[in-house]
DNA sequence: TTGGCTCCCACGTAATCCCATGTTAGCCCA
DNA sequence: TGGGCTAACATGGGATTACGTGGGAGCCAA
């Protein structure tokens, strides 16, 4: 699980360290895939070979020659970038990658759950902004609810808590 | 599987470097199949063996003689070139491939999935635009939703958590 | 014999691998 | 609670390897 945000730099050579608990939440694997994101955000986003085994599966359910199938294998697979670390954590962003979403020395990792982003730092700030207005609206707080009772009742969470007298 | 995209140029002697990554995806193989896209679109659509061995199987369970199997056949399997890589891994893409494609001297090797595709770069950019126009698109991008829960449903992917809870 | 094609070898560039160093954060002990 | 130690991490640099590209020799066909 991909979780907080840290900041790298781009050295002589262009390479950029993971951040170490980005690397931790690969596994082990030392293989990571980088695209734009497919909402038009101006990020990348990433994850290591699981992530994209997923969406290899999702993608291949897709019936073949459709509209949808090819727009997402061209946005996802053609666009990818398939990178190997180094020993000590560190990868070659493509030119191209980072010049579409404006990245030029330093950049934000951002968790993101299953995958991760990479931002620049000044269009972070602004996609934090306007996040965070979001989460002070009340349906979007509001919408938490449902999903929360459905965790509930599909049993909660080993560990925790959630419905008084269960502990 | 393919991944990520490539450009590439001919030589003096008509030869087309295959990029390495796409090299490795073909297993070690140096057979390399290409015929013009089914579905008409600008582009060569390429594979190794293993390609070639899944369409194969897939033409051989239409009904013999149906005009379904024979168009598919003279599609794929009459336009198809055999081509076999040189030592660095090369090959020799017959003219009439090309001209069909508009390709002149520079060209694109673009990952999708199990199979790649060549188009010449003005094509391939047109083509791109179209596609990202069409992730734009709710429908697209909301096609993703119903092939993502099958792929949770047939157990997810191993070493990913995709069901909140599951790590 | 000649043209063209294929196979093979050689070179320059660029990316990758590996080692070394400084720094920071966490940990243990006083 | 404060100080010192240790280990992990980020960063820099050098060497090796792989890759892409060009050219030449041998072979087949015309």
């Amino acid at each position: 699980m991909f979780v907080s945000t840290y900041e790298s730099a781009i050295d002589a050579k262009g390479r950029v360290s993971v951040p170490a608990p980005f690397r931790s939440a690969l596994g082990g694997g030392s293989r990571i895939f980088l695209w734009p994101a497919l909402d038009g955000s101006q990020c990348l986003e990433g994850g290591g070979e699981e992530l994209m085994a997923m969406y290899r599966q999702t993608i291949s359910r897709l019936p073949p020659q459709s509209r949808q199938r090819k727009a997402l294998t061209l946005a996802i697979m053609s666009r990818a970038a398939d990178l190997k670390m180094d020993d000590p954590g560190r990868i070659k962003i493509p030119e191209e990658l980072l010049a579409s979403v404006g990245i030029t020395d330093k950049m934000v990792f951002v968790g993101a759950l299953e995958s991760f982003q990479i931002w620049s730092p000044e269009a972070y700030a602004t996609y934090e902004a306007d996040m965070a207005a979001a989460v002070s609206d009340p349906d979007v707080i509001s919408a938490l609810a449902a999903p929360y009772d459905a965790t509930i009742a599909a049993g909660g969470v080993p560990g925790l808590t959630l419905v008084p007298g269960d502990d």
